[in-house]
DNA sequence: ATCATATATATGATTTTCCGGATATATTGC
DNA sequence: GCAATATATCCGGAAAATCATATATATGAT
């Protein structure tokens, strides 16, 4: 993972949003994070298929939603940089929680995980 | 510190290699920079002055010279950040390092620090 | 004191990159 | 077929980066 191309990643609202977001909750829909981050679903998706693209998110389908996770592949030091930001910036994401939280109808699991 | 300011700071190959360089050598100044990372001048005295717009970095001058430090107020976990990607990515600034401390007539310290 | 050199900062202009909206298509499930 | 989701692409606008240039300060030499 280069160091570059990771804070690039990290440099954008939308995407370290849905970054901390993802990590918290382990794994995230498109239509949730939508609904959190009160942004359209094509911008999120697009979002979403850049960090995939750089190693950083994983998917996995599960019938009509496809779930995103934290890269377990990961680097160690990556993802410790993610939990420290999380760990020290509470408020930064608390408004997008609670969307998320409020929302109606979030699809379910099946525990399938990849 | 705001998160996201934070790593736009951390997302140019200049500011980063400069960060990581003046976090391992305590304290530097623009030719120094100028020389390790092979860039102008004016392009590094505009990162620089960037970086301590955002308070990531605090300057001091000893005569001809401005040395930049790691901001001693910047919060804990930004410096985490900075530690942990130096740490694990020696290969990052490696180059930059070789060609700073084979350069010649290198400014001296006069221990003032600020 | 003055001149030359080295360093730092500031600014304007150009180029590049990135982001967002809109739209179209494909897949899944009802 | 219909609704919801995901992906892809085009395009316009905003932001950032770079280059070139100019100005200010400090040091050393004449």
């Amino acid at each position: 993972m280069d160091p570059l191309a990771f804070f690039k990643c990290l440099a954008d609202d939308t995407r370290l949003k849905s970054l901390l977001l993802i990590d918290r909750e382990q794994e995230l829909c498109v239509c949730e994070l939508t609904e959190g981050l009160q942004v359209s679903q094509p911008k999120v998706s697009r979002h979403l298929a850049q960090l995939r693209a750089y190693g950083l998110l994983k998917d996995r389908r599960d019938g009509q939603w496809i779930f995103y996770r934290i890269n377990p592949e990961l680097p160690v030091w990556a993802i410790e940089v993610i939990r420290t930001t999380a760990n020290n910036n509470p408020g930064f994401i608390e408004e997008a929680h609670q969307l998320l939280c409020g929302m109606g109808d979030r699809p379910v699991r099946r525990e399938q995980r990849c």
